[in-house]
DNA sequence: CTGTTAGCGCGTTCAC
DNA sequence: GTGAACGCGCTAACAG
């Protein structure tokens, strides 16, 4: 593997003048900079990453962190993350919290030792002690965030909650429940309160028995909806605070013999790829993820390039996207009326 | 922040037995372990990984490099790389081939450089010649693969097609339709080759009109959907080369009035997780996607480990899960008449 | 415009 | 069992 002294040997200049060349043409004669350039053509030169590193005291990659790599919820996150990081020369690290045994120390490890130049966070389960490390490299929070502290990306979650509560109340439901993400889940949290606050500002009554507990996965979906078919008293519509939930609440839900949006009008968030596939096709309310990446991304960067770290929050917009997953509970009877 | 130096004076030892400490613990005596270590506690000293990279010239990551990140299809491969890697002590990066200009070229750029220690492949477009450059870390191809000159860790396509055929077959089925992936993509023709084997063996017909062509896309099975019902010749079932595609086939399907698997049968490959919750739930061809992500992982280290580059290929084996998309097209017909 | 020099922080010989 | 010294490959001052 060449080196700069090979190509500054190669060439007759000094490795200076070979750094030069590489990094900042501009400074560097015509002559001599072909004379480099010509070189590490033919040696097929490549600068080593670690050397350069550790002189310019970078790393040369920014690390997310997930929750859980395997969910797809993330991928299209990753894909806005290394669109923008690619570009500017960056590296993309990822790590899964729950990959090793004390996702705290990890999250230390990775804040120490110059490992990446910054860190986006995507687990609110951490604790923020962990990140209260001297010296450590910039940290933007997204999706889930950890209190005030951090310069943060986030959803209009309860906006999206509201949103959705109003088109079901819009499409004639009086009943409306909600299947919450697992306990504590900030996410979670915040979409129900939006769910809540629609309820209240629509004057419709809220019930501690419509609250289907959910963990965002597609199986607690489908087990929500075994509970709900049970129930006397269940409602006639479901806000799911997950696409995943509201696809297996769906599924269950028409292999027991009913039928969405005829028995059940059914609402998701996130817009996940199969929601406009699905039968029916889902209703649900639309997180632009691979904005959420980008934008999370470019403000790292930013803070990494100006070595500041303004607690800045973003908020990214959420949209009802309308498709047949939800019906008016009047015309539903009437239809399963005439149907029988 | 705190270098070896530091803890060197804090524990009044020299810097080399506060690496050999750290590294090797074994070769220095127990009072001055105990002193150094006390200092590293003190400080929260943490090893620099670019000088530590430099000095022992490796990179301490391997890096993983898909066709399209945002493919959910690799989140979990994703995550069993993770799994392996993290344990080991090895980053993770990964890469989208699609995201710079020239896939090419960046291949080139991360086979030097020492970016990485090693690189899994899941793209089957890169060209062979991209690799070939002195000196470079090994190499897995994993799932799509680029001639005979890799390791790779492949999974079972052909069968996976041949079972898929096999059980519409058993299940009734003689005219059988097969819906393509994107075309020269390896995975499509191995799967192709198998469905085409599968029905020579069952002595069934082979009809070019039968073959829908796809990209392995949701909007691609939709796209197919509309094809099919508007094809006088249509086959009585159809055998997707991915999930995403017989899911957006059935749901188009479905939307169209007809009905899965009474009109007809629909069977996929991958077994992705929404395929046990949609109606009706999808019979796949599973294919075991972490075991996909860990094997190749397992592969990589084990040649980074002992230098070597002997080309096996691993070969991991599909099954088939039975539910409920697809029906004896004879009963299939008997309930329709019965229903109407 | 170019060369010389001096480290970045670490692991590792080679003495003692 | 421990310390001194060297260099991994590169960039950034500082001269000239």
């Amino acid at each position: 593997m060449a080196t700069l002294q090979d190509i500054a040997r190669l060439a007759g200049v000094s490795t200076a003048t070979v750094s030069r060349t590489l990094s900042n043409p501009g400074l560097v004669a015509e002559a001599t900079r072909a004379a480099v350039l010509a070189a590490v053509e033919q040696t097929g030169y490549q600068v080593n990453h670690a050397a350069r590193n550790l002189r310019m005291q970078r790393a040369g990659s920014i690390i997310a962190l997930v929750p859980n790599l395997a969910n797809p919820f993330f991928s299209q996150i990753l894909a806005g993350i290394s669109s923008v990081l690619t570009p500017e020369g960056f590296g993309l690290l990822v790590a899964d919290t729950q990959a090793g045994p004390d996702p705290d120390s990890r999250l230390r490890q990775y804040l120490r030792g110059g490992v990446a130049d910054g860190l986006i966070l995507f687990d609110g389960n951490l604790s923020l002690a962990a990140l209260d490390v001297p010296d450590s490299p910039p940290v933007v929070a997204a999706c889930e965030w950890l209190g005030d502290t951090l310069p943060s990306v986030r959803v209009e979650n309860a906006h999206g909650a509201e949103l959705a509560v109003r088109h079901l109340f819009d499409a004639g439901h009086r009943t409306i429940g909600y299947l919450t993400g697992p306990k504590g889940n900030v996410l979670n949290v915040t979409r129900q309160e939006g769910y809540l606050a629609a309820l209240a500002t629509l004057g419709l009554p809220s019930n501690q028995a419509w609250i289907y507990e959910g963990d965002f996965s597609l199986d607690s979906g489908a087990m929500a909806a075994a509970r709900w078919i049970a129930d006397p008293m269940r409602p006639g519509a479901m806000f799911c605070a997950s696409d995943e939930m509201a696809c297996g609440f769906m599924g269950a839900i028409q292999r027991a013999g009913l039928h969405v949006p005829r028995d059940v009008s059914v609402i998701g968030f996130d817009n996940i790829e199969v929601a406009a596939h699905m039968t029916p096709t889902l209703t649900t309310i639309r997180q632009p993820r691979t904005l959420i990446g980008e934008r999370a991304a470019n403000m790292l960067l930013k803070m990494i390039a100006t070595k500041s770290i303004n607690i800045e929050t973003e908020i990214i917009p959420v949209e009802l996207v309308e498709r047949s997953s939800v019906a008016n509970p009047a015309h539903a009877s009437r239809a399963l009326v005439t149907q029988n």
